[in-house]
DNA sequence: GTAGACCTTCCATCTGACTGGAAAGTCAAG
DNA sequence: CTTGACTTTCCAGTCAGATGGAAGGTCTAC
């Protein structure tokens, strides 16, 4: 397929996947005669992988990181070791965040879900995330 | 206290203090007769709330929609419930976009353990990697 | 054979989120 | 009463991650 329909199939703007191909994040791909880019479904899903990881908060540079694991063959597999249990960690970190943030969003629905129908105004929601917050455990997230 | 210690407890460069008041993420703070600003516990915590976020990849602007829903009392609880609705569904896509990433680096990190210390090389982690993306399930994060 | 949709490269610009530096005021310690 | 660390404002610069536009080539369909 060419850059237009990988573009519209995954809502990625042409620029930005040239703008990859340029940073190395995605490889050089096949070109027709005439000098059109060509992609492949892996090309789809190397795609939607790196987009993925953004909404993660995975920076560019660590995507390419994680994705040249996938290809590179000369590391030592302790150095490879060493990153992937920093990742995990740092995972691990992000869904407990995650997970609290949620829990508190949650709570918040259900103390909307009791009041009555009518004349519910936010302040009483905007009470009880302050109190929340004001007993909070650290960052309140 | 000044901003040199909010600085310093945090970790966050007193620019980007002076940035984040800018841009109204953080209110406007006390100050000193000299003119210094003055920071309360409760700024400790905001400030902690929008670092903590960030690393979730909530931009400023949505953490101060966030933190608005803290203090404002005009909007009606149907429209602030959306939001919550919204960003719970959200959050819990990203809980499991990440969960997916983590298990495949486990998964990675246990095929590592059943090497033999000496003449490991990464190719069979890579392989294995890059069998689990080609049968892999969507973005094969 | 030309209109219109796509594609190419190159270069410049934009947004979000800071960060640096200059010039000047403040304040505690010696 | 000055030295040095800290603070102020203002304005400019930086970095990541795109995105826009010009100038031109390609392809399909009428």
């Amino acid at each position: 397929m060419r850059i237009g329909e990988l573009s519209d199939r995954l809502g990625v703007n042409p620029k930005t996947i040239r703008y990859y191909e340029s940073i190395e994040l995605l490889p050089q791909p096949e070109r027709t005669s005439s000098g059109y880019r060509v992609y492949a479904e892996s090309d789809v899903d190397r795609v939607k992988f790196i987009k993925t990881a953004q909404r993660l908060a995975i920076t560019l540079d660590e995507i390419k990181e994680i994705l040249a694991l996938r290809e590179r063959g000369e590391a030592p597999c302790t150095y490879v070791r060493e990153i992937l249990a920093k990742e995990v960690a740092d995972i691990d970190q992000r869904i407990a965040d995650l997970q609290r943030l949620r829990d508190e969003l949650v709570t918040l629905e259900a103390v909307a879900d009791q009041l009555p129908e009518s004349d519910i105004r936010v302040c009483t929601l905007i009470d009880h995330v302050r109190r929340g917050a004001e007993e909070g455990t650290d960052a309140a997230v």
